[in-house]
DNA sequence: GTCTATATGTTGATAGAC
DNA sequence: GTCTATCAACATATAGAC
């Protein structure tokens, strides 16, 4: 095989995953076909088969073909933040937590942004984020945890896990960008004012797992 | 019209709803067939039609039904907590926005939790939001944020209304009931564990409103 | 109101030529 | 690797008998 079509290959190969990210994103897994993933590619159809087999088969790597840079992201970064003061402070874990993915969503990658939003669907679908948000992102997300009973040692864990329940959702519609907040507003927000969202979204969060989470004794440390 | 063939027609007009209101919720609009629809309903294919026209005139109905009474209910619960007390406190105030939806949820009704998962998939999703979320819901979202305004009188609008984003989310998560706090907890924490996800609900997004739009002046009080 | 039958289009998937 | 051609299955929608 030459180089050329070797690249060329490689080329249409990244195009239908960058498509089909984009498209499942916006719509679901259901709501898009085939054959709008190779138009936007600019493919035949018939080349979704041969590269990745079934539309499942193709869902999964494009769900795949990001999580394992995105864990080891914000693994780094939650292990500098626990590296640099002991025990850490709620809101740097919080902000360890959160700012990655901030810095991702507003930076200028569209492909990023679709996987975040792709993210943010399977999030909210029971029977996909069986399948999906268990294996990839759960051992971080224990590790998050962790850190958070560090700076909480008194926490009750069921509200622990309730917090972050309510963390994931808050971010899991930033990802979404409904551009909801912009109409509701009347222009004073907008949802795709991603810097904004994530500046308050830190301090939002932090306060409410002190606010569950933190020994009365001490809820004023 | 006898009597009894009125009272059928309008049970199978019913069934026909509540089955699509399970399955839209569960898999959204595209990953739903009319047939499915009808096989739970166990009527014809053809009564859907029949009934409410298109596919999409079907989710219409199905949406609708059930948003008008939940404007009610959240309207007179907002209402109230207004009235006892001037200016109403935060806590109070985010209490009448997330308790009756809470009960609703607690409740045994299925329909109504189906309800709210959908409402779950349609917030998450652009293009379905837009069209169903703004018009059903906004006016009452609007009332609240008001009344925010009233307790938090020196807020920045801008943190304002993205607080009311995180708790969206918080909310919206909620709805959809994952079950996959179960997994993640190793079972200290469950996502169908309501009453439990609603309790902590409240202090934790008051503290967040608080943290991010109190003047710093009065930040402890 | 309900069902049978069917029109008409689209879907995911692949066999086979190049 | 890529494209043409085609398949069986399934979708929504409706006309017409009862």
């Amino acid at each position: 095989m030459s180089e050329k079509s070797r690249t060329e290959a490689h080329s249409r190969r990244d195009k239908i995953l960058d498509a089909a990210e984009a498209l499942f994103a916006e719509r679901g897994y259901d709501g898009v076909t085939l054959r709008q993933i190779a138009a936007l590619a600019a493919v035949d159809v018939a080349l979704t088969n041969y590269h990745f087999g079934t539309k499942k088969d193709l869902f999964t790597t494009v769900f795949h073909r990001r999580a394992a840079i995105l864990n080891k992201v914000r693994d780094e970064a939650l292990t500098a933040c626990l590296n640099t003061k002991v025990p850490a402070m709620l809101e740097d874990i919080v902000e360890a937590y959160l700012r990655p993915l901030g810095e991702i969503q507003a930076s200028a990658d569209k492909g990023w942004k679709h996987y975040l939003s792709l993210v943010a669907w399977v999030n909210n679908s029971t029977e996909w984020g069986r399948e999906f948000m268990t294996d990839n992102f759960n051992p971080f997300v224990s590790k998050f945890i962790d850190a958070l009973k560090t700076t909480l040692p008194n926490a009750d864990e069921q509200a622990l896990y309730w917090g972050y329940h309510y963390m994931s959702g808050a971010l899991t519609l930033t990802f979404a960008d409904t551009r909801r907040l912009d109409t509701l507003s009347g222009g004073k927000a907008s949802s795709s004012d991603i810097t904004v969202g994530y500046k308050h979204m830190i301090p939002f969060i932090a306060a409410g797992f002190r606010a569950i989470c933190d020994d009365p004794d001490n809820s004023n440390s």
